[in-house]
DNA sequence: ACATTAATTGTGT
DNA sequence: ACACAATTAATGT
């Protein structure tokens, strides 16, 4: 674990702190699909990504709908988690592993020392906040300006990059859903991109050329 | 190889 | 949003 470690953060953080992280840390693995922390829950751990990649997602308690809010990948961390560990609340979000994921899992008392402790560490959490507010904001920006269709194609090409290749195996129901619309609008959509030429339309398959 | 069926996708109102 | 048509994949004979 210590290996993994050094290979994807040494340069993030000194290596004292790899080491305690290494020493403290839970090592867990995920398979695709399954769900890492639910709405509600109580946040004892806070995940730090060796591999894989991981979707946070909103849920509507009124219609149980869901909605995506982004993905986590390599070198990210939780921001809800870093919000509730100073303030311990519960998860307002679900996390779904989106392939195959390796995390490890530390304690989130232990990072208020390490806040303290470590430069790098304070340098890592302030910038995930960031980068993680940015998404947010984009987020927001499609949502409020209605525009599905970006909103869409930003979702085709983030999966195809999380899954290194430019075939998607997804239904069109499936999308629907965690972008919280309807199948007939995602189908009319989609067929309007692939007559723009920007994708390929198969059967539980998109394929999307262009998509670092 | 063909027919049947279920699921996914396309389109008009 | 709904209903229905068309297409495709899966399965059995």
């Amino acid at each position: 674990m210590l290996k993994i470690l050094k290979e994807r953060y040494q340069y993030v953080f000194e290596a004292k702190l790899i080491e305690e992280m290494a020493s403290i840390g839970n090592y867990r693995k995920f398979k695709e699909d399954t769900i890492i922390m639910d709405i509600g829950d109580s946040i004892e751990y806070m995940p730090l990504l060796l591999s894989g990649s991981i979707k946070i997602m909103r849920e509507d308690e009124e219609d149980g709908g869901e909605l995506l809010l982004y993905y986590l990948e390599v070198g990210d961390t939780c921001a809800m988690t870093l919000n509730c560990c100073l303030r311990k609340t519960k998860s307002q979000i679900r996390a779904v592993a989106e392939i195959y994921t390796e995390l490890i899992m530390i304690p989130v008392h232990k990072m208020v020392d390490w806040i303290i402790q470590y430069e790098t560490w304070r340098v890592f959490v302030f910038e995930s906040y960031n980068t993680r507010l940015n998404e947010m904001l984009e987020a927001i920006d499609n949502l409020a300006f209605n525009n599905t269709e970006e909103r869409l194609y930003k979702y085709l090409t983030d999966k195809a990059f999380i899954a290194k290749s430019p075939n998607i195996i997804v239904t069109h129901f499936q999308i629907a859903s965690e972008l919280n619309s309807s199948r007939v609008v995602i189908s009319r959509l989609l067929k309007k991109l692939e007559r723009d030429g920007k994708i390929k339309l198969h059967r539980n398959l998109i394929e999307v050329p262009n998509y670092y």
